[in-house]
DNA sequence: TTAATATCCAACAAAATTGTTAGATTATTT
DNA sequence: AAATAATCTAACAATTTTGTTGGATATTAA
């Protein structure tokens, strides 16, 4: 006798086997539809806001397809959050590991691509933010994750901060601060994006016009931050 | 022969109308018991995340209760996510709405200010940006609300930022830029808290110690931001 | 002291949501 | 062609969550 179950694993098992044989095909496999349907769905509403029946609805499966696949909602939901994770902590490390520049034009550099980086996932930090907060179970290994890969690219730009400051070039500062300052800055106001919008006034009208003066408006208020009085 | 629902309305009518006879006793009555537990758990969990029955069970009354006073989740809901928008949008007016003082003064006032706020009310942030995101039926009505208060408050600050300006006092600034400035320093780090907090080493020991130095830091960065240079 | 009000209790009803199953069909691989 | 895998259908089961009801009991106001 079957153990429906464990056929089931079986199934998933093979089909990974296989697929990984010939990774040639681009595959827009119902799998992936799924995935992509459950990211839309989850980072809109959230864990608990979220509906499985309109992430099957949305992906144009029945929603026993979902469970074949996935399981649980569960499951399918970390497979975006962790993918979610990386990429977040991916634009942070991308936008400001880049050695070799004159530290001035590292960060100003920095902090324009990773104000791109949103603007193109502008609603990643509130996803992240709203979903790490609410899973105490989850958030040792997120802490963990956090801690390591900030620490080495913190370490590295504290001491640029530190000879540039030596040299008499900028201000002296604590890399977590200015950090912050930079993150806050760029990330507040597409998580906040809704509260904002209505104080905008004739800015709201043109969207991506008023992200480019943002995005100058942060530059020039971290290089007055770090600028020798 | 008397219909139910017509009754409780009734009862509770009456209810109001008494208890608007003598305001006097403190009546730390279970209504009330029950607000403030369903302002924690919304608070924490959102509309969706949020249970019924834990708000019962947390102001130590049968679930019953709660649907004798409110009648619905969304109607308690909106008891609390009302009052959160007014003290929200109040912190913001008192902290920053007062004339009198130079302009240096006012802003750094309003900046220690409006922070003092939100230390003492640190999800408060979140919920609002949460859950104002997540309501497109009442969306209209909070985004007129936000810019009814914000239009005095700004056309006030702009007129003052401009007369400095032309006095060559500071540097020339749209006062929507300046107070995104502001908010977004002030705001960012409650609402990512558990995301920035692995990253803080070990100012993260001790939290009240770095609210205090994240505040300065706020009042310096914008401070040099005005600074005509 | 009545009448009105606040609260409890305990069970139930209704709805929404997640998850399961048994087969059928279609496509792909061997 | 046979086996394997992907997907559909359509119903159903389990659980969670919200909301209801009819009384009982205690408290407070007229």
């Amino acid at each position: 006798m079957l153990d429906i179950k464990n056929t089931v694993v079986y199934l998933q098992l093979t089909k990974l086997l296989t697929k990984h044989d010939n990774m040639t095909k681009p595959a827009k496999n119902k799998e992936q539809t799924i995935l992509e349907a459950a990211e839309q769905e989850f980072l809109n509403k959230g864990f608990a806001g979220a509906r499985t029946t309109s992430i099957a609805e949305a992906a144009g499966v029945t929603h026993a397809m979902l469970h074949y696949y996935f399981r649980t909602k569960e499951q399918l939901f970390e497979r975006i959050l962790d993918e979610k994770m990386r990429l977040m902590s991916q634009s942070v490390l991308t936008a400001f590991g880049e050695p070799g520049l004159p530290l001035a034009e590292r960060l100003r550099n920095g902090i324009e691509r990773h104000f791109d980086f949103i603007v193109a996932n502008p609603d990643l930090p509130r996803f992240i933010v709203n979903e790490v907060f609410s899973r105490p179970d989850h958030y040792e290994a997120m802490r963990t994750r956090i801690r390591e890969i900030a620490e080495v690219l913190m370490r590295d730009i504290q001491q640029e901060l530190d000879a540039a400051a030596a040299r008499g070039e900028t201000e002296r500062i604590d890399v977590r601060m200015l950090m912050l300052d930079i993150i806050s800055l760029n990330v507040f106001p597409f998580i906040a994006y809704p509260v904002i919008e209505p104080i905008l006034g004739n800015f709201s009208t043109d969207r991506s016009r008023f992200f480019a003066l943002r995005k100058a408006e942060n530059v020039e208020t971290i290089m007055r931050r770090l600028k020798k009085s």
